[in-house]
DNA sequence: TTTAATTACATAAGAATCTTATGTATATTT
DNA sequence: AAATATACATAAGATTCTTATGTAATTAAA
């Protein structure tokens, strides 16, 4: 399981990430999908997953379609026009950020080279 | 430059890697350093970076020595043998938690393999 | 030469992002 | 029948950062 330090930053990302590759999920279906896909690494917890869902639909990148399953009301979200533009700029910044991160973990001043 | 949200999590992780492979440095130094290795696109605050360099030495990951230039002090910081330690697990952590975050942003769900 | 920029430290207030705890209620498995 | 899993939600608190502010010496520019 990976820290929960790391993930603070990426967590966003990586939401709109599984929602635009897997299409209309509704929020307890992304929890397991993440931990799925991550291995059992990454477990989103509700506290900070349907807060960042509310924030991403008022911020017009979601948008909602309630189902009855039973008696019970599930939500599923799924990424607007918008949340798909910037789903794109997310990941590409977040693999910049990666590829500067490697650049920093590689870098052994002290090693002397051949 | 990236996104200080991105950074969140990772920078006390930067910072003392930069300190071991780097050696001996002095705060300032440290911000320069980050910002020349990481091709000037990761740009340490000076809010962030005192107090994490002084929340490091009470935890016993660094020591310091004070030296004084001209009429200022500056204030050298270095590694700790349990902070060495601490650095090679941070980065090991790291770098599991890149592979991850590499996963899930080449998940494709959708697409059709040949 | 005096003004501005850089070097070098530090802390406090506030924003952002997460965890933990708690609550409600249905559905399924043991 | 009880425990676990499903499924949503919010509030309080912790952590980690930014922005703002302060001090003061040194160096470069006007």
């Amino acid at each position: 399981m990976h820290s929960s330090e790391l993930l603070k930053g990426t967590l966003k990302t990586i939401v709109m990430k599984v929602l635009k590759e897997g299409g209309r999920m509704y929020g307890y279906e992304l929890v397991q999908r993440v931990k799925e896909i991550s291995g059992d690494t990454i477990q989103i917890t509700e506290g900070a997953l349907y807060p960042m869902l509310h924030a991403l639909e008022l911020a017009g990148e979601l948008k909602t379609e309630k189902e009855m399953i039973g008696k019970r009301v599930r939500k599923y979200y799924s990424l607007t026009p918008q949340g798909k533009t910037e789903t794109k700029a997310r990941v590409k910044e977040l693999e910049a950020f990666i590829e500067t991160l490697k650049i920093i973990l590689e870098w052994e001043k002290n090693k002397v080279h051949a």
